[in-house]
DNA sequence: AAATACACTTGATCTATATCAAGTGTATGC
DNA sequence: GCATACACTTGATATAGATCAAGTGTATTT
């Protein structure tokens, strides 16, 4: 559970044994049961969440009453409404576990605590945002340029784990197109093969 | 020309003098004409580029040759192709002037090294990551949600400065809408008042 | 085991927005 | 000062994808 924080966080930077064990202190581990609620919108995102098992997502929901997915996340992701996490206004995301998860969490004070014991944690959030903002960027060109069809197909391939795991519906949300088009445009992507 | 990169990143982090004078050792200044590449598609970037005046805009160009709006920067702001800075890559994307601007350029190596020599720059530049995310993120549901009139509309709320400055068509293409439909939409937009 | 809900498919129709085409006004260059 | 290009507008038409509606198969609940 702690460990595979820790070895995500290798991946990024080096951290010596004595600040392997100071990280534990500042975690705090939660049990997530499938469609329960780590965030309702409304409220204040008081933590960053990091997926140790299972699958979560974050979405809105518009006044018609249909989600929007922001993104998902599993084993080894951080997941959070980031904006409301950081300067405190309500949350417009809900997050909650598709699937039955394990996150530890950890809040807005021990985020800036733990950057301030371990000064190589401001570097490791700096990487994990830096490739954020790399993804975001590709899917937000995606999501202006490219049509339904290639939107699906560049997913495939960047993300092949996601459409595997995550339900049909949700990936259609998450692409910004409706269900029952992505349902078409498998299909003709099945029969041109 | 300096000054206003020492002010913008003592609005996220405090520097000491010393700290202040080693900064400058580390960027190279450039002079831009209108409509002249600070990158263009195809080589590797090498630079982060802030913004001391002028305008930038950063865009690919699609098999059709019609070009897609990734950011636009002005005084204050840092511009790049992220990824291929990164990573070294070739770059998506063309990075040109939209008016005579001036910036201050920043190498991969001396990234490295004044995150290194200053650490409190690892901070900075988490600190300006965090914001751009939260910003993307927000373009991303606007862009995957909105109708095209909300697409503006929002926009207008959120940079009505960016809407003063730069060309229709180009906040047309910024927004993934054809600059016809943007041109009706604000037609309607000031009929309705 | 029956009942209910849910994920997905398929078909018919509708609509927001793109595309094509022409025209106007204003800036830029020669 | 004339010409060329460029930014924007307006109208007519086309289309990708949404929406509405019904049906099928598979889980989940009782």
């Amino acid at each position: 559970m702690f460990d595979i924080l820790l070895s995500h966080i290798s991946e990024k930077v080096t951290l010596n044994e004595q600040e392997k064990a100071l990280m534990q202190n500042y975690f705090v581990p939660k049990r997530l049961r499938k469609r329960q609620y780590l965030l309702q919108e409304g409220n204040v995102c008081r933590n960053l969440a990091f997926v140790s098992k299972g699958l979560l997502r974050t979405y809105n929901v518009d006044d018609k009453g249909d989600e929007h997915m922001s993104i998902f996340g599993w084993e080894g992701w951080w997941i959070s409404d980031f904006n409301s996490f950081l300067t405190g206004v309500p949350a417009v995301f809900n997050i909650d576990a598709i699937e039955d998860s394990e996150v530890l969490l950890l809040s807005r004070e021990n985020y800036e605590a733990i950057t301030l014991a371990i000064p190589m944690m401001d570097r490791y959030f700096r990487i994990l945002y830096q490739n954020s903002l790399v993804t975001k960027e590709r899917r937000l060109m995606s999501s202006v340029t490219d049509t339904a069809e290639e939107k699906f197909l560049r997913l495939s391939q960047s993300n092949p784990d996601m459409i595997e795991r995550i339900p049909q519906n949700l990936i259609a949300s998450y692409l910004g197109i409706a269900p029952e088009t992505l349902s078409r445009i498998r299909k003709n992507i099945a029969m041109r093969k």
